[in-house]
Parts: C-alpha cells; structure tokens; sequence
DNA sequence: CTTGACCTTAGAGTTAACTCTAAGCTTATA
DNA sequence: TATAAGCTTAGAGTTAACTCTAAGGTCAAG
C-alpha cells in the first residue's frame, strides 16, 4: 500500500493532483487509516497509471471518465464505445492543428516580409499587413462562403 | 461617429467584448456623449480592426497590446520589437502544432489498432494500450533523455 | 407618451485543470 | 521528546478571454 506522495512519484502526479482527481471522482484510495490517511492499493495504482496515460495522451477528464467507466465493466461496454471517444478526440486535435497551421502560416509570411531590424516601425510591413487586415486562412475560408 | 453596437458590427466584436477590451486599454471611444454613450470615430475603428485583425490570427491580448503601443508611435519602435513578438508567437505555435502532433498519432495508432466494432470491450487494443501506458512522442523523448 | 431597442455600470460567472493556502494532525527519525 | 516531513480538510486562487446579469438610463419611431 502507497501513501498519497509514493502514487505520486510512480504516477508523475502530485498529491494535490491526486486528491483533486479524487475529488473528480477518477480516482481513489481503497484504504484510509484510522488518522484519515489515504493508501493505495495495486489495483488503484494501475487505475491511476491508466489516468495518466491517458491524460499524456491528451484525454480530458471528462473522457476519461467514461473511459474509467468503461475499464470497470468491460463486458458491458463495446469496442465501438471506446473508438467513438478515441475518434472524438482525434477530431478535436486535427481541428485544433489545422487552426493552428493557420496562425503559423500566416505569422510565417508576417516573419517573411519584414526586415527585422533596428529601423524604425514607420514602414514595417508586418504593422502595415495588421494594419490592413491580413487574410488568414479561416478568414479567406469565411471570405469565401459570403462569396 | 459609430455606437458600440455599430462598432461590433464593423468589426464582429460584441459590444461586451468591446467593452471588456477597453477594461483590458486596448481600445477606447475618443467620444462619450452626456449621457455616457460611446462614439468611435475613424480611428477608433481602424484601431479596434487591428486589434481584431491581431486576434483572429492568434496573438494575445497581451501581445496585442504591446503592439497597439509600437503602433502609436512608430518612430520609437523598430522591425526588430515586431518581429521579436512575431517570432515569439510563432515559437509557441509550433510547440502547440507538435504537441498536438503527438497526440495525433498516438489517437490515430489507437484507432488504427482497434476493430472498434460491437464486441465486448474486453480485448479492446486501445483498452489495453491505456492500461499497459502508451508511449506518446512525448513520452519517448522523456525517456530517451534518461537513458 | 409609450414601446422597444439600445446603452450604461459594477461585478459575478464560465471553462479546464490544476495549484495553493491555512490550520491543524500524524509519523518517522535522532 | 523534539523536530521535520508528510498527511488531512475546506476552500480560495490561477489563467485567458470572454460572457452574462441586474438594475437602470436613453433615444427614435409611431
């Protein structure tokens, strides 16, 4: 049995995580002692490793919830189910990267048309290109849809 | 001299946003009628459209301000102030891109794993990826750098 | 002169995932 | 037996960027 900081070194999880997971309801401690201490057992440790694994992954909470109560009853919970939040998230990601890919092309062409050096501001083309609205790509994209 | 709803019109910001961005000073109405109303003028508005220009393509409200102060007077400011905060912005981007990156992957081999069909979860892969911890790039990169 | 749309303010609420604080017990070590 | 390290709790604070609410004032049209 792990006191809360020993799950914490196994997990990378600090104790005050660990009890707001607690706290989450993703996790807790089989056995308390008399004086309200929390031990872990092997079975908790692996359902905490499990919340990180996931959590590196980059699974919220909430998903991870409905993993954990997937991982309790397996035969009641299909393959399906868990694709569908794996999907879900992935979706999420691509989304997230293609807005981003946005952002870093356009800063990139901004880096691009600009000298960078100690001349003054007055006829820096990257305040001209704020200036003047630079087009992003989500822009021509909405740009597009009025057209 | 446009009201602040006219204002949100032109620049597809919503008169609390407005509001909340001159709590923030990054914009302010140059006119208040007696009764408090605000009226932005000319430059008002070409302010407040750098300022959404600058957001939509991904800075900060904090970046945004220390450009609208580059911008109001250029003479005291050079290419390299901009584009240092340009460089930096497109540096956290791309942490971000490769973060999500990783992700992407690692949902994308989970998938690619699982049937994700109607059988029971129990010899579901990505359940048994989770439980057994999956190397995210991330987590490869950590451990190569303790080996 | 009333209706309805719009404006004002201060301040609270939202989201996610922590992160920390204070005040007080417990436990292990020297 | 001191001392320090570690544990407990409830609850507040953090971050960014909004977003909303309540209570009331203003203005244009009919």
């Amino acid at each position: 049995m792990l006191k809360i900081s020993e799950l914490g070194s196994r997990t990378g999880l600090s104790p005050h995580t660990i009890r707001f997971y607690e706290k989450q309801g993703l996790i807790e401690a089989s056995v308390r002692s008399e004086s309200g201490y929390r031990y872990y057992s092997d079975s908790d440790v692996r359902r905490a490793e499990f919340v990180k694994t996931a959590r590196n992954i980059g699974f919220s909470l909430e998903d991870i919830s409905q993993l954990l109560s997937i991982r309790v009853d397996k035969t009641a919970h299909s393959c399906q189910e868990v694709t569908d939040i794996t999907r879900h998230k992935l979706n999420e990601v691509n989304e997230r990267i293609a807005e981003l890919q946005s952002m870093q092309s356009t800063l990139q062409i901004l880096l691009d048309s600009c000298c960078g050096g100690p001349e003054k501001a007055i006829h820096c083309s990257i305040m001209d290109a704020l200036e003047e609205g630079v087009a992003t790509r989500a822009n021509a994209i909405a740009e597009e849809a009025c057209a």
